[in-house]
DNA sequence: ATTGCTGCAAACTCTTTGCAAGTTC
DNA sequence: GAACTTGCAAAGAGTTTGCAGCAAT
């Protein structure tokens, strides 16, 4: 993505425009794999060498408040990021580790269609997010 | 739960039968709240005070190993544990960091149904959770 | 000039590990 | 008695923090 872009989108959100946070908005959007922070630091010094690992940290943190990265945990442990460009569901291949977008606006109409008939009592649904688990049958290389 | 099924639990899974282990097992059996490993500790120090923390994740994790329960991550960081006695969804209260089990026969027909139609291509879908986030109204107290 | 950000290293939290002693089957 | 489990304490991984110096507005 263009550097005018990325700095668009940290200006919108208050945040100063650093060469860091350009780096590490860049990685998220590039990559699209729903990193964790090492691979993140590794794509970041690629062209950023010496960037400090707190300093990675704190970007992601500081992104995830402002709204343009979500957390996304697995249950093996380490905290992955998700730069949403539209609403998505995820699929989660157990063999391979990968995290992939599911994006299906059919879907969304049918869940959004069946909970605005059948309420939970006494909660406000604020988002509706499908895990689907399973397994590619030919298993992409990583 | 009475000691005797516990017990038949464990040894179906061809675990031995310690007081640890059903103590761990009933501490997730009672409290049905998707603990984390600090308060499965907690529960069931009340009456095995001396029962060491490295016991305890051991335990945990060879009941996950045996299918026995699940792990869940929020993106707030720790690891919580689930007793799945049937399948479910879950229910996330953003406030108050409850996960509450969401049992739905309906949408589970209606989910299956909908991916019998549509498939992923070269996936196997093994299992379909959903998360349903949002809020309680009138806030539960904790 | 002000406010906010970075780099660094130390500290922290949660979790795992290795091993001797003890239990279960 | 063989195989497995526990307790303990130490180590490990991933992450957070505090602060002095620096950069962006």
């Amino acid at each position: 993505m263009e550097v005018v872009e990325l700095t668009k989108i940290l200006s919108e959100k208050g945040l100063k425009v650093t060469p860091q946070r350009i780096a590490v908005m860049d990685a998220l959007v590039t990559m699209r794999n729903h990193p964790n922070t090492e691979s993140v630091i590794d794509f970041v010094r690629k062209n950023h060498p010496y960037i400090a690992v707190g300093t990675v940290y704190k970007t992601l943190e500081t992104f995830v408040d402002k709204g343009i990265l979500k957390k996304v945990k697995t249950d093996n442990d380490v905290t992955r990021y998700d730069y949403e460009m539209c609403k998505h569901h995820h699929i989660y291949c157990e063999e391979c580790d990968i995290i992939e977008d599911y994006v299906d606006e059919e879907l969304d109409k049918l869940l959004n269609e069946y909970f605005k008939k059948k309420r939970i009592p006494k909660f406000d649904i604020k988002e509706l997010k499908l895990h689907i688990i399973g397994n590619y049958k030919n298993h992409k290389p990583t």
